[in-house]
DNA sequence: TTGAATGCAAAGCTTTTGCAATTCA
DNA sequence: TGAATTGCAAAAGCTTTGCATTCAA
């Protein structure tokens, strides 16, 4: 996304390489930190997990960025999704996690009814089946 | 909780004085492990850690005691509420956890209008700044 | 050129595992 | 007594830090 691209050089930011490409590796499926290493590793890219932690961290702090976390498991990161901001549901089974989007505009006006709390940001997780280990005997 | 203890024996699972220690010291509020260990200490009470995940893996799973994890950090434990089932107002600048309750039915029925996942559990959690820290200059 | 970014090594946390010793029922 | 539980030591993950080196602008 060339949107990304000028969000870090207007803010005075490095395109390197290893930055570049981490980008080109997130998707909008939160993966881990493990998963994005092996995937570049799979491109040939050998990028030192410090610098994928830092880039996420950067890019988490220009809102390019999305870092989510699962129950019990380390941090995910994905993509932005713009104005298709959405939650997961996240199968305790297979840990398939899928997107769903939620009309949260009475979630956020129950909250600012009920305290004076400015909220920033939210986290919503549904864990569960998904279809597939539903009919599975396990 | 007595009916705790109940829950436990009927389950043919030991009432150890570790395990009722670890009861006693868990609360409403999700506290993580360090904080029951040094709750356990304060007390008179060394108890090791691995015991305490033990024993809050164990109390979990009867339902005694819910498990949540802040964005990026460690799980915390909390006894649970009954009917009583709430989200979290986490303050991103003091960390103070406040609880909201919410009338998640209609959320429940938006997944199972869009999707055929079986929702076993969700989690909520609301991150901004709490009313203290609105009035801070910081 | 030079400050930003990277890579490497090491440390810091949290959580888990294996196993011998202990303890509740 | 005997299986469940504990404690200890060690390992396994994940994430961060410090510092010398490299590199984009």
């Amino acid at each position: 996304m060339i949107k990304n691209l000028r969000i870090i050089q207007k803010k005075g930011s490095r395109l390197t390489s290893q930055r570049r490409k981490i980008l080109e590796t997130l998707t909008h499926y939160p993966q881990s930190v493990r998963e994005i290493k092996t995937s570049l590793k799979r491109k040939g890219i050998n990028t030192d997990k410090t610098t994928i932690y830092r880039n996420l961290d950067f890019l988490t702090g220009l809102n390019i960025v999305d870092r989510t976390q699962f129950k019990g498991k380390g941090a995910r990161y994905e993509l932005v999704d713009g104005d298709n901001h959405h939650h997961h549901l996240v199968c305790d089974n297979c840990n398939e996690v899928s997107d769903i989007s939620m009309d949260e505009k009475s979630l956020l006006k129950n909250v600012a009814q009920k305290t004076k709390f400015a909220v920033k940001s939210h986290s919503l997780e549904f864990y569960g089946l998904c279809v597939n280990c539903q009919t599975k005997d396990a």
